[in-house]
DNA sequence: CGTTCGGGCGAACGTGCGTTCTAAATCCTA
DNA sequence: TAGGATTTAGAACGCACGTTCGCCCGAACG
Protein backbone atom coordinates (compact mmCIF):
# COMPACT_ATOMS: atom_id res chain seq x y z
CA UNK A 1 0.00 0.00 0.00
CA UNK A 2 2.61 2.49 0.85
CA UNK A 3 4.30 4.06 -2.11
CA UNK A 4 7.95 2.16 -2.62
CA UNK A 5 10.91 4.78 -2.99
CA UNK A 6 13.39 3.97 -5.49
CA UNK A 7 16.17 3.64 -2.87
CA UNK A 8 13.68 1.38 -0.97
CA UNK A 9 13.51 -0.54 -3.48
CA UNK A 10 16.85 -1.17 -4.78
CA UNK A 11 17.54 -1.44 -0.94
CA UNK A 12 15.01 -4.35 -0.96
CA UNK A 13 16.13 -6.17 -3.96
CA UNK A 14 19.84 -6.71 -2.53
CA UNK A 15 18.30 -7.54 0.53
CA UNK A 16 16.76 -10.54 -1.71
CA UNK A 17 19.51 -11.19 -4.15
CA UNK A 18 22.39 -11.12 -0.70
CA UNK A 19 19.63 -13.25 0.81
CA UNK A 20 19.64 -16.13 -1.83
CA UNK A 21 23.59 -16.86 -1.96
CA UNK A 22 24.41 -16.62 1.58
CA UNK A 23 21.59 -17.22 3.94
CA UNK A 24 21.83 -14.86 6.36
CA UNK A 25 21.27 -10.83 5.72
CA UNK A 26 24.13 -7.88 4.97
CA UNK A 27 25.57 -5.36 7.19
CA UNK A 28 24.17 -1.83 7.12
CA UNK A 29 27.65 -1.17 5.32
CA UNK A 30 27.38 -4.05 2.94
CA UNK A 31 24.22 -2.49 1.86
CA UNK A 32 25.89 1.33 1.91
CA UNK A 33 27.87 -0.11 -0.32
CA UNK A 34 26.19 -2.08 -2.83
CA UNK A 35 23.72 0.38 -3.36
CA UNK A 36 25.86 3.65 -3.69
CA UNK A 37 24.69 5.00 0.03
CA UNK A 38 27.45 7.55 1.20
CA UNK A 39 26.33 7.13 4.82
CA UNK A 40 25.16 4.32 7.06
CA UNK A 41 22.71 6.50 8.56
CA UNK A 42 20.34 6.66 5.25
CA UNK A 43 20.99 3.02 5.26
CA UNK A 44 19.20 2.92 8.99
CA UNK A 45 17.05 5.81 7.62
CA UNK A 46 15.65 3.79 4.71
CA UNK A 47 15.49 0.42 6.64
CA UNK A 48 13.34 2.19 9.50
CA UNK A 49 10.70 3.52 6.67
CA UNK A 50 10.61 -0.12 5.03
CA UNK A 51 10.28 -1.56 8.84
CA UNK A 52 7.45 1.08 9.04
CA UNK A 53 5.79 -0.40 5.94
CA UNK A 54 5.93 -3.69 7.00
CA UNK A 55 8.58 -4.90 4.59
CA UNK A 56 10.88 -6.03 6.69
CA UNK A 57 11.57 -6.42 10.69
CA UNK A 58 14.41 -5.61 12.43
CA UNK A 59 15.77 -6.76 15.84
CA UNK A 60 17.50 -3.88 17.41
CA UNK A 61 21.40 -3.96 18.31
CA UNK A 62 21.54 -7.48 16.66
CA UNK A 63 23.66 -7.90 13.68
CA UNK A 64 22.65 -8.43 10.33
CA UNK A 65 18.69 -8.81 12.02
CA UNK A 66 16.89 -8.14 9.13
CA UNK A 67 13.67 -10.12 8.25
CA UNK A 68 11.78 -9.98 4.42
CA UNK A 69 8.77 -10.64 5.23
CA UNK A 70 7.14 -9.20 1.86
CA UNK A 71 9.51 -11.89 0.44
CA UNK A 72 6.43 -14.66 1.55
CA UNK A 73 4.58 -13.79 -1.35
CA UNK A 74 6.77 -16.39 -4.03
CA UNK A 75 5.02 -18.44 -1.61
CA UNK A 76 7.80 -20.92 0.02
CA UNK A 77 6.92 -24.10 1.61
CA UNK A 78 9.10 -26.91 3.31
CA UNK A 79 8.18 -30.03 0.96
CA UNK A 80 9.56 -33.83 1.45
CA UNK A 81 11.49 -34.69 -1.44
CA UNK A 82 10.40 -38.26 -2.94
CA UNK A 83 12.18 -39.98 -5.47
CA UNK A 84 10.27 -41.36 -8.44
CA UNK A 85 11.97 -45.40 -8.80
CA UNK A 86 9.99 -46.48 -11.83
CA UNK A 87 6.81 -47.49 -12.76
CA UNK A 88 4.08 -49.49 -11.88
CA UNK A 89 1.73 -51.26 -14.32
CA UNK A 90 -0.39 -54.60 -13.70
CA UNK A 91 2.42 -57.09 -15.64
CA UNK A 92 5.57 -55.98 -14.25
CA UNK A 93 7.43 -56.25 -11.34
CA UNK A 94 7.22 -53.23 -8.80
CA UNK A 95 10.77 -51.70 -8.92
CA UNK A 96 12.67 -52.46 -5.59
CA UNK A 97 13.48 -49.72 -3.39
CA UNK A 98 17.18 -49.50 -2.88
CA UNK A 99 18.73 -47.31 -0.29
CA UNK A 100 20.91 -45.82 -2.90
CA UNK A 101 17.86 -44.09 -4.25
CA UNK A 102 17.01 -41.99 -1.43
CA UNK A 103 20.65 -40.23 -0.98
CA UNK A 104 20.33 -40.06 -5.18
CA UNK A 105 19.97 -36.87 -5.67
CA UNK A 106 20.28 -36.67 -9.60
CA UNK A 107 16.99 -38.77 -10.56
CA UNK A 108 13.79 -38.09 -11.25
CA UNK A 109 11.94 -36.55 -7.97
CA UNK A 110 8.73 -35.24 -6.85
CA UNK A 111 8.54 -32.53 -4.04
CA UNK A 112 5.48 -33.63 -1.96
CA UNK A 113 3.25 -31.00 -0.28
CA UNK A 114 2.42 -30.26 3.05
CA UNK A 115 -1.09 -31.60 3.01
CA UNK A 116 -0.20 -34.84 1.51
CA UNK A 117 3.02 -35.57 3.36
CA UNK A 118 2.76 -38.27 6.73
CA UNK A 119 4.43 -37.42 9.84
CA UNK A 120 7.15 -39.36 9.14
CA UNK A 121 8.72 -38.79 5.78
CA UNK A 122 11.33 -41.26 5.64
CA UNK A 123 11.27 -43.75 3.57
CA UNK A 124 9.18 -42.77 0.58
CA UNK A 125 9.15 -43.37 -3.09
CA UNK A 126 6.93 -42.86 -5.97
CA UNK A 127 5.88 -44.27 -8.62
CA UNK A 128 4.35 -43.92 -12.12
CA UNK A 129 0.85 -45.72 -12.90
CA UNK A 130 1.25 -47.28 -16.37
CA UNK A 131 -1.80 -48.63 -17.32
CA UNK A 132 -5.23 -48.88 -16.23
CA UNK A 133 -5.19 -52.03 -14.33
CA UNK A 134 -5.14 -50.01 -10.65
CA UNK A 135 -9.16 -48.66 -11.62
CA UNK A 136 -10.56 -50.59 -8.78
CA UNK A 137 -8.13 -48.30 -6.93
CA UNK A 138 -9.15 -45.17 -8.13
CA UNK A 139 -6.00 -45.09 -9.61
CA UNK A 140 -5.50 -45.00 -13.70
CA UNK A 141 -3.06 -44.39 -16.37
CA UNK A 142 -0.37 -41.34 -15.71
CA UNK A 143 -1.35 -41.12 -12.19
CA UNK A 144 1.57 -41.02 -9.43
CA UNK A 145 1.67 -43.50 -6.28
CA UNK A 146 3.48 -42.35 -3.36
CA UNK A 147 4.43 -45.23 -1.22
CA UNK A 148 6.35 -45.86 2.19
CA UNK A 149 8.69 -48.87 1.77
CA UNK A 150 7.72 -51.72 4.58
CA UNK A 151 7.42 -55.70 3.75
CA UNK A 152 5.16 -56.00 6.42
CA UNK A 153 1.19 -54.21 6.16
CA UNK A 154 -1.28 -53.90 9.39
CA UNK A 155 -4.95 -54.99 8.29
CA UNK A 156 -6.73 -52.21 6.58
CA UNK A 157 -3.39 -50.73 4.95
CA UNK A 158 -3.11 -50.40 1.19
CA UNK A 159 -1.09 -51.65 0.07
CA UNK A 160 0.97 -52.01 -3.49
CA UNK A 161 0.99 -56.34 -3.77
CA UNK A 162 3.20 -58.43 -6.01
CA UNK A 163 1.45 -61.44 -6.75
CA UNK A 164 4.35 -63.98 -7.89
CA UNK A 165 1.56 -66.62 -9.26
CA UNK A 166 -0.39 -64.09 -11.48
CA UNK A 167 2.77 -61.63 -12.02
CA UNK A 168 0.26 -58.78 -11.05
CA UNK A 169 0.70 -55.82 -9.06
CA UNK A 170 -1.92 -54.35 -7.62
CA UNK A 171 -3.24 -51.87 -5.09
CA UNK A 172 -5.21 -52.99 -2.50
CA UNK A 173 -6.33 -53.25 1.03
CA UNK A 174 -4.86 -55.67 2.87
CA UNK A 175 -6.39 -57.88 5.45
CA UNK A 176 -4.59 -61.26 7.00
CA UNK A 177 -7.07 -63.88 7.87
CA UNK A 178 -4.97 -66.49 9.00
CA UNK A 179 -2.90 -68.24 6.31
CA UNK A 180 -4.69 -66.60 3.14
CA UNK A 181 -4.80 -63.07 2.46
CA UNK A 182 -8.05 -61.04 1.82
CA UNK A 183 -7.09 -57.69 -0.56
CA UNK A 184 -9.79 -55.20 -0.98
CA UNK A 185 -10.50 -53.22 -3.80
CA UNK A 186 -11.33 -49.38 -2.75
CA UNK A 187 -13.81 -49.50 -5.25
CA UNK A 188 -17.06 -50.99 -2.97
CA UNK A 189 -18.07 -52.17 -6.43
CA UNK A 190 -15.87 -54.66 -7.18
CA UNK A 191 -14.80 -58.07 -5.99
CA UNK A 192 -11.90 -59.31 -3.41
CA UNK A 193 -9.03 -61.26 -4.10
CA UNK A 194 -8.32 -64.25 -1.80
CA UNK A 195 -4.90 -65.58 -1.70
CA UNK A 196 -2.62 -67.83 0.08
CA UNK A 197 -0.09 -65.46 2.14
CA UNK A 198 2.80 -66.76 0.31
CA UNK A 199 1.45 -65.93 -2.80
CA UNK A 200 1.81 -62.33 -1.71
CA UNK A 201 4.58 -59.72 -1.54
CA UNK A 202 3.87 -56.45 0.06
CA UNK A 203 6.51 -53.51 -1.34
CA UNK A 204 4.73 -50.39 0.33
CA UNK A 205 1.83 -48.65 1.81
CA UNK A 206 0.19 -46.56 -0.05
CA UNK A 207 0.35 -42.79 1.40
CA UNK A 208 -0.81 -40.49 -1.70
CA UNK A 209 -2.10 -40.65 -4.93
CA UNK A 210 -1.04 -37.30 -7.49
CA UNK A 211 -2.69 -36.90 -10.75
CA UNK A 212 -2.47 -33.84 -13.69
CA UNK A 213 -4.96 -34.37 -16.01
CA UNK A 214 -4.37 -33.00 -19.50
CA UNK A 215 -5.41 -29.35 -19.74
CA UNK B 1 29.43 -40.26 7.71
CA UNK B 2 31.17 -38.40 10.69
CA UNK B 3 30.02 -39.21 14.18
CA UNK B 4 27.61 -36.91 15.51
CA UNK B 5 28.35 -35.86 19.46
CA UNK B 6 25.73 -34.86 21.94
CA UNK B 7 26.81 -31.50 22.15
CA UNK B 8 27.27 -30.79 18.54
CA UNK B 9 23.68 -32.68 17.80
CA UNK B 10 22.13 -30.13 20.63
CA UNK B 11 23.88 -27.19 18.99
CA UNK B 12 22.58 -28.08 15.28
CA UNK B 13 19.25 -28.85 17.13
CA UNK B 14 19.28 -25.32 18.36
CA UNK B 15 20.56 -23.60 15.20
CA UNK B 16 17.37 -25.24 13.32
CA UNK B 17 14.90 -24.03 16.22
CA UNK B 18 16.14 -20.50 16.33
CA UNK B 19 16.30 -19.97 12.41
CA UNK B 20 12.68 -21.27 12.29
CA UNK B 21 10.82 -18.39 14.69
CA UNK B 22 13.64 -15.68 14.07
CA UNK B 23 15.01 -15.95 9.97
CA UNK B 24 18.45 -15.17 11.40
CA UNK B 25 21.59 -16.96 12.99
CA UNK B 26 22.04 -16.87 16.74
CA UNK B 27 25.51 -15.54 17.91
CA UNK B 28 27.91 -17.87 19.58
CA UNK B 29 27.22 -16.48 22.92
CA UNK B 30 23.49 -17.34 22.71
CA UNK B 31 24.30 -20.84 21.68
CA UNK B 32 26.43 -20.97 24.71
CA UNK B 33 23.38 -19.93 26.93
CA UNK B 34 20.96 -22.24 25.26
CA UNK B 35 23.12 -24.70 25.10
CA UNK B 36 23.83 -24.60 28.89
CA UNK B 37 28.10 -23.78 27.52
CA UNK B 38 30.09 -22.42 29.83
CA UNK B 39 32.28 -20.47 27.33
CA UNK B 40 32.31 -19.05 23.95
CA UNK B 41 35.68 -21.18 23.22
CA UNK B 42 33.73 -24.71 23.34
CA UNK B 43 31.21 -23.21 21.26
CA UNK B 44 33.37 -22.28 18.56
CA UNK B 45 35.13 -25.34 19.01
CA UNK B 46 32.30 -27.24 18.13
CA UNK B 47 30.94 -24.95 15.31
CA UNK B 48 34.53 -25.51 13.69
CA UNK B 49 34.24 -29.29 13.96
CA UNK B 50 30.43 -29.00 12.37
CA UNK B 51 31.55 -27.28 9.33
CA UNK B 52 34.73 -29.51 9.45
CA UNK B 53 32.02 -32.28 9.06
CA UNK B 54 29.86 -30.76 6.61
CA UNK B 55 26.97 -29.65 8.55
CA UNK B 56 27.02 -25.91 8.65
CA UNK B 57 29.28 -23.19 6.83
CA UNK B 58 30.28 -20.20 8.21
CA UNK B 59 32.07 -16.95 7.10
CA UNK B 60 34.64 -15.88 9.19
CA UNK B 61 34.56 -12.80 10.89
CA UNK B 62 30.99 -12.05 10.05
CA UNK B 63 28.26 -12.13 13.03
CA UNK B 64 25.76 -14.59 12.97
CA UNK B 65 26.65 -16.03 9.37
CA UNK B 66 26.53 -19.51 9.74
CA UNK B 67 24.90 -21.61 7.29
CA UNK B 68 22.93 -25.08 7.77
CA UNK B 69 23.65 -27.00 4.62
CA UNK B 70 22.38 -30.40 6.10
CA UNK B 71 19.43 -28.51 6.46
CA UNK B 72 18.76 -28.06 2.93
CA UNK B 73 17.19 -31.59 3.25
CA UNK B 74 13.68 -29.74 3.92
CA UNK B 75 13.41 -29.03 0.59
CA UNK B 76 12.16 -25.82 0.28
CA UNK B 77 10.17 -25.47 -3.24
CA UNK B 78 8.04 -22.64 -4.52
CA UNK B 79 4.87 -23.57 -4.75
CA UNK B 80 1.22 -22.33 -6.06
CA UNK B 81 -1.23 -21.53 -3.17
CA UNK B 82 -4.67 -22.30 -3.93
CA UNK B 83 -7.80 -21.58 -2.20
CA UNK B 84 -10.15 -24.58 -1.09
CA UNK B 85 -13.37 -23.27 -1.78
CA UNK B 86 -15.52 -25.66 -0.62
CA UNK B 87 -16.78 -29.60 -1.10
CA UNK B 88 -17.98 -30.63 -4.44
CA UNK B 89 -20.87 -33.78 -3.80
CA UNK B 90 -23.54 -35.23 -6.67
CA UNK B 91 -26.68 -33.45 -4.93
CA UNK B 92 -25.06 -29.81 -3.83
CA UNK B 93 -24.07 -27.14 -6.19
CA UNK B 94 -20.57 -25.74 -6.79
CA UNK B 95 -19.15 -23.95 -4.83
CA UNK B 96 -18.99 -20.62 -7.06
CA UNK B 97 -15.30 -18.82 -6.89
CA UNK B 98 -15.44 -15.46 -5.65
CA UNK B 99 -12.72 -12.80 -6.64
CA UNK B 100 -12.24 -12.38 -3.22
CA UNK B 101 -11.56 -15.72 -2.07
CA UNK B 102 -8.11 -15.07 -3.98
CA UNK B 103 -6.89 -12.57 -1.85
CA UNK B 104 -8.50 -14.08 1.32
CA UNK B 105 -5.23 -15.49 3.13
CA UNK B 106 -7.23 -16.62 6.18
CA UNK B 107 -9.14 -19.60 4.64
CA UNK B 108 -7.72 -22.97 3.71
CA UNK B 109 -5.64 -22.91 1.33
CA UNK B 110 -3.22 -25.81 -0.55
CA UNK B 111 0.36 -25.65 -1.61
CA UNK B 112 0.08 -27.21 -5.01
CA UNK B 113 3.56 -28.98 -6.06
CA UNK B 114 5.19 -27.78 -9.07
CA UNK B 115 4.73 -31.59 -10.43
CA UNK B 116 0.88 -30.28 -10.48
CA UNK B 117 1.50 -26.75 -11.42
CA UNK B 118 0.06 -25.75 -14.92
CA UNK B 119 1.84 -22.92 -16.90
CA UNK B 120 -0.38 -20.49 -15.81
CA UNK B 121 -0.78 -20.68 -11.86
CA UNK B 122 -4.19 -18.16 -12.14
CA UNK B 123 -7.61 -18.36 -11.64
CA UNK B 124 -7.15 -22.19 -9.40
CA UNK B 125 -9.21 -23.59 -6.60
CA UNK B 126 -9.46 -26.71 -4.96
CA UNK B 127 -12.49 -28.81 -3.88
CA UNK B 128 -12.89 -31.00 -1.58
CA UNK B 129 -14.59 -34.07 -3.07
CA UNK B 130 -17.49 -35.68 -0.82
CA UNK B 131 -19.16 -39.11 -1.64
CA UNK B 132 -18.77 -41.84 -3.81
CA UNK B 133 -20.68 -39.95 -7.14
CA UNK B 134 -17.23 -39.08 -8.96
CA UNK B 135 -15.79 -42.70 -9.01
CA UNK B 136 -16.31 -42.98 -13.03
CA UNK B 137 -13.35 -40.16 -13.05
CA UNK B 138 -11.28 -41.63 -10.74
CA UNK B 139 -12.18 -39.63 -7.49
CA UNK B 140 -13.40 -40.90 -4.34
CA UNK B 141 -14.65 -39.51 -1.37
CA UNK B 142 -11.90 -37.19 0.44
CA UNK B 143 -10.14 -36.55 -2.86
CA UNK B 144 -9.47 -32.44 -3.70
CA UNK B 145 -9.31 -31.55 -7.04
CA UNK B 146 -8.07 -28.68 -8.32
CA UNK B 147 -9.72 -26.76 -11.36
CA UNK B 148 -9.35 -23.55 -12.98
CA UNK B 149 -12.45 -21.13 -13.04
CA UNK B 150 -13.61 -20.96 -16.94
CA UNK B 151 -16.85 -20.85 -18.15
CA UNK B 152 -16.44 -22.27 -21.17
CA UNK B 153 -14.89 -25.13 -21.97
CA UNK B 154 -13.04 -26.64 -25.13
CA UNK B 155 -13.34 -30.41 -26.28
CA UNK B 156 -11.65 -33.63 -24.27
CA UNK B 157 -11.64 -31.40 -21.86
CA UNK B 158 -12.36 -32.61 -17.85
CA UNK B 159 -14.72 -30.27 -16.43
CA UNK B 160 -16.40 -29.77 -13.31
CA UNK B 161 -20.12 -29.20 -14.61
CA UNK B 162 -23.48 -28.95 -12.56
CA UNK B 163 -26.81 -30.20 -14.23
CA UNK B 164 -29.25 -27.96 -13.10
CA UNK B 165 -32.63 -30.28 -13.95
CA UNK B 166 -30.74 -33.37 -12.63
CA UNK B 167 -29.21 -30.91 -9.53
CA UNK B 168 -26.13 -33.10 -10.13
CA UNK B 169 -22.54 -31.77 -10.16
CA UNK B 170 -19.99 -34.33 -11.71
CA UNK B 171 -16.31 -34.13 -13.46
CA UNK B 172 -16.47 -35.25 -17.24
CA UNK B 173 -14.67 -35.15 -19.94
CA UNK B 174 -16.48 -32.46 -22.08
CA UNK B 175 -17.82 -32.45 -25.70
CA UNK B 176 -20.03 -29.98 -27.22
CA UNK B 177 -21.97 -31.45 -30.11
CA UNK B 178 -24.32 -29.09 -31.96
CA UNK B 179 -26.61 -28.17 -29.30
CA UNK B 180 -26.76 -31.04 -27.05
CA UNK B 181 -23.39 -31.85 -24.83
CA UNK B 182 -21.73 -35.08 -24.46
CA UNK B 183 -20.25 -35.50 -21.21
CA UNK B 184 -17.83 -38.76 -20.61
CA UNK B 185 -16.53 -40.27 -18.30
CA UNK B 186 -13.02 -40.83 -17.43
CA UNK B 187 -13.88 -44.80 -16.74
CA UNK B 188 -14.07 -46.18 -20.49
CA UNK B 189 -16.36 -49.42 -18.32
CA UNK B 190 -18.88 -46.45 -17.86
CA UNK B 191 -21.88 -44.83 -20.07
CA UNK B 192 -21.83 -41.00 -21.24
CA UNK B 193 -24.25 -38.45 -20.68
CA UNK B 194 -26.19 -36.81 -22.87
CA UNK B 195 -27.97 -33.28 -22.57
CA UNK B 196 -28.71 -30.04 -23.85
CA UNK B 197 -26.24 -27.88 -24.35
CA UNK B 198 -28.59 -25.36 -21.83
CA UNK B 199 -28.55 -28.15 -19.57
CA UNK B 200 -24.93 -27.52 -18.14
CA UNK B 201 -23.07 -25.31 -16.32
CA UNK B 202 -19.47 -25.77 -17.06
CA UNK B 203 -17.54 -24.15 -13.38
CA UNK B 204 -14.52 -25.01 -13.95
CA UNK B 205 -11.76 -27.55 -15.56
CA UNK B 206 -9.61 -30.22 -13.51
CA UNK B 207 -5.99 -29.60 -13.83
CA UNK B 208 -5.08 -32.26 -10.92
CA UNK B 209 -6.30 -34.18 -8.28
CA UNK B 210 -4.80 -35.15 -5.16
CA UNK B 211 -5.29 -37.90 -2.45
CA UNK B 212 -4.28 -38.67 1.17
CA UNK B 213 -4.06 -42.35 1.89
CA UNK B 214 -5.33 -42.92 5.20
CA UNK B 215 -2.16 -44.65 7.24
C1' DC C 1 54.56 -42.54 35.10
C1' DG C 2 55.02 -38.93 31.59
C1' DT C 3 52.72 -38.03 27.00
C1' DT C 4 49.24 -37.26 23.94
C1' DC C 5 44.65 -36.04 22.83
C1' DG C 6 39.70 -34.84 22.81
C1' DG C 7 37.04 -31.69 25.19
C1' DG C 8 35.99 -27.93 28.30
C1' DC C 9 37.02 -23.13 30.66
C1' DG C 10 37.57 -18.26 31.15
C1' DA C 11 39.26 -14.03 29.92
C1' DA C 12 41.04 -10.65 27.03
C1' DC C 13 41.39 -8.57 22.41
C1' DG C 14 39.96 -6.38 18.30
C1' DT C 15 36.80 -5.49 15.00
C1' DG C 16 32.17 -5.83 12.93
C1' DC C 17 28.27 -3.32 12.99
C1' DG C 18 24.05 -0.93 14.81
C1' DT C 19 23.09 3.53 16.54
C1' DT C 20 22.95 8.48 17.06
C1' DC C 21 23.80 13.34 16.45
C1' DT C 22 24.61 17.45 13.66
C1' DA C 23 24.28 19.59 9.51
C1' DA C 24 23.50 20.18 4.79
C1' DA C 25 21.10 19.31 0.46
C1' DT C 26 16.72 18.43 -1.91
C1' DC C 27 11.90 18.36 -2.51
C1' DC C 28 7.23 20.08 -1.74
C1' DT C 29 3.46 23.06 -1.08
C1' DA C 30 1.63 27.36 -0.18
C1' DT D 1 10.04 32.30 -2.80
C1' DA D 2 9.90 31.24 2.01
C1' DG D 3 9.79 27.49 5.04
C1' DG D 4 8.59 22.99 6.39
C1' DA D 5 9.18 17.98 5.40
C1' DT D 6 11.95 14.64 3.43
C1' DT D 7 16.31 12.66 2.21
C1' DT D 8 21.36 12.62 2.36
C1' DA D 9 26.15 13.29 4.58
C1' DG D 10 29.76 12.38 7.68
C1' DA D 11 31.57 11.11 11.80
C1' DA D 12 31.77 9.36 16.33
C1' DC D 13 30.27 6.24 19.88
C1' DG D 14 29.83 1.93 21.94
C1' DC D 15 28.09 -2.47 22.33
C1' DA D 16 27.86 -7.09 19.94
C1' DC D 17 30.27 -10.73 18.67
C1' DG D 18 33.94 -13.62 16.44
C1' DT D 19 38.56 -14.92 17.56
C1' DT D 20 42.47 -16.37 20.19
C1' DC D 21 45.32 -17.89 23.79
C1' DG D 22 46.70 -20.02 28.03
C1' DC D 23 45.13 -23.46 31.31
C1' DC D 24 42.66 -27.52 33.22
C1' DC D 25 40.84 -32.32 33.34
C1' DG D 26 40.17 -37.26 32.45
C1' DA D 27 40.96 -41.12 29.33
C1' DA D 28 43.96 -43.72 26.38
C1' DC D 29 48.66 -45.27 25.64
C1' DG D 30 53.42 -46.49 25.74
Amino acid sequence: MPAISTRQQQILDFLHDYHTDRSYMPSIREIQLACSISSTSVVDYNLRLLERDGFIRRSPDISRAIELVCESEPDLVEVARVPILGAIAAGEPIPVPEASAYADEDRDSLALPPELTPRDPNNLYALRVKGYSMIDAFVTDGDIVVLRHTRDARNGDMVAAWLPMQEEATLKHFYLEGDHVRLMPANPDMEPIIVPADNVQVHGKVVAVMRRVAA
